[in-house]
This record gives C-alpha cells, sequence and structure tokens, in this order.
DNA sequence: AGGTCTGTTCAGCT
DNA sequence: TAGCTGAACAGACC
C-alpha cells in the first residue's frame, strides 16, 4: 500500500507521539531493524524525547533532543500502529514505549519495513509533491528509458509507486512507456502537474487507492474517460495499465 | 494444496 | 554510467 500519500498519513500519525520520554525500545528483529546489532538503536534511543516527524517521498524520520535521527520506511506493507496488536502481534517489527504508558510499532505483515539509525538520505530525490518545474524537467526528462522506470526512480524523484505512477500517467495522457528522451517540455510540465495533482488529491482522500484510475485498474478494466479496456505490460519491472486510445 | 501475484528497495551485473 | 534483473519477505488470492 504505502506510497506518498500513505507515508504522509504515518508522518502525521507519528506527530501524535511527539515531546515523550522513550523508556523502551524492541528492535529484536534484526531483518527490519538496521543496524543488525538487536539493542543497539535501544541504547541509542532510550531516555530522547521524539522532537519533530519528518518525510521526503516515502522516506519518514524522526529528530530527537540532541540525540540521534531515527529513520523509517514502510516498504510494501507497513504502517504506524498506536495501539498494541492483540492478535497479530508478531506483526509489530519495531516498537518504542514512552514514559506515560503509550506507544507505536512499526506493523508490517512481510518484514519489508525498515527502521535506521541515522538515515542517509543523500541519494533520495527531491518529494514529488515539492519538486519545482525545472529540476522536473531536467530529473525526469534525462537520459533513456522508459517514463514510467524514471517516476518510479525515488533517486529521481522521491514518493511516486507503482499506483500513483498509472494514475499521474493516465492523469497526464501520457503512455508508460514512451522514452524520457523523446519528451517535449511541454509533456514534462503537464506530467507534474497532474502529478501534484494525483498526490494531493490521494492525500486528501485518504490513499493511493482513491485515485480515478487506481479504482478501475485490472485486466477488466475500462478508462474513466473514454470507456475503452485498459492495456496491460511489464513497464520498468513492473505490472503497468494504461489506456492504448487516451495514453500516447 | 500449490502456484502465482503483490503497493518497495537494493545489490549486482552488463 | 545508467539502466536492467532478480532477490529479499510473507501474505492474499485463485
Amino acid at each position: 500500500m504505502p506510497e506518498l500519500p500513505e507515508a504522509e498519513r504515518a508522518r502525521a500519525t507519528l506527530e501524535s507521539v511527539l515531546g515523550r520520554r522513550i523508556t523502551a525500545v524492541d528492535d529484536s528483529d534484526t531483518y527490519v531493524c538496521r543496524p543488525h546489532q538487536a539493542g543497539e538503536i535501544a541504547a541509542a534511543l532510550v531516555g530522547h524525547e521524539l522532537v519533530s516527524a519528518h518525510r521526503r517521498g516515502k522516506f519518514l524520520w524522526l529528530q530527537t533532543d540532541d540525540g540521534p535521527t531515527l529513520g523509517l520506511h514502510l516498504g510494501m506493507a507497513g504502517a504506524i500502529a498506536l495501539e498494541a496488536a492483540r492478535d497479530k502481534p508478531i506483526w509489530d517489527r519495531f516498537t518504542v514505549e514512552f514514559e506515560d504508558g503509550s506507544r507505536f510499532a512499526l506493523r508490517d505483515r512481510r518484514r519489508l519495513a525498515r527502521a535506521v539509525l541515522n538515515p542517509d538520505f543523500s541519494h533520495v530525490g527531491p518529494d514529488a509533491a515539492d519538486v519545482g518545474r525545472d529540476e522536473f524537467r531536467r530529473r525526469i526528462g534525462a537520459g533513456n528509458t522508459a517514463l514510467k522506470a524514471r517516476l518510479l526512480d525515488q533517486g529521481a524523484i522521491s514518493g511516486v509507486g507503482n499506483l500513483l505512477a498509472d494514475q499521474a500517467l493516465w492523469q497526464a495522457r501520457l503512455a508508460p512507456q514512451r522514452t524520457t528522451s523523446q519528451l517535449s517540455a511541454e509533456d514534462l510540465d503537464r506530467l507534474r502537474r497532474e502529478l501534484r495533482a494525483a498526490v494531493r488529491s490521494a492525500i486528501r482522500r485518504g490513499g493511493v487507492h482513491t485515485g480515478s484510475f487506481v479504482e478501475v485498474r485490472d485486466r477488466e478494466g475500462a478508462c474513466p474517460r473514454c470507456a475503452r479496456g485498459l492495456a496491460r505490460a511489464t513497464v520498468g519491472g513492473r505490472t503497468t495499465y494504461w489506456c492504448p486510445a487516451c495514453q500516447e
């Protein structure tokens, strides 16, 4: 599920745990928690207070008072849970407890989420909702690859996942396999505008699954604009749907 | 019951 | 170098 809109929701959830002293941390899942030594993240965090919650693309991080930074990523199925899990506690891969008894957990069935101490975001591109016109043209229009593959490249711009990419491309009437070097400045500007609109709509409506194209995005789906059946192929290594009539 | 598919990221190869 | 491919995980679905 998690793409930029879900990550933003998680960030907002994390704001509700700021300002409390950390009393315990469970980082025993050494696949999800990096560095790999169990107890390392705990030792660094206990006694500190979380002071701010940030996001760039799908990457989250929490700043402590004068201490380390805690990076979080939801992976492919992760979420931030404030309530202790009753039935499936095994899905809580990383847990932080506070002095007042409250807690939050990084909950993920698939263990593809990550909790990282002092994360490095130097290779993460600007947030898809914030990137300026000229930088978008430069970063998306460069090189020679399928447009959709470039949108999914978090180093180019960050926050776009498989579903959001299909939604934005459909809104901008651009075919996913179009080559980046062939795009006009006008194409790129339109794509940027539609991508920002898709992101904002998804945040407002509660997730990327609320997109008009995402809702019909399957083998039987029809284009919401022209009602023609959707095409399906692998582009950029990911299952991709588009309207062969509207997008070129 | 077993095979296929999945919203992400990253290492490793060409 | 930039751009692919496949691996990591584990559940959902048919």
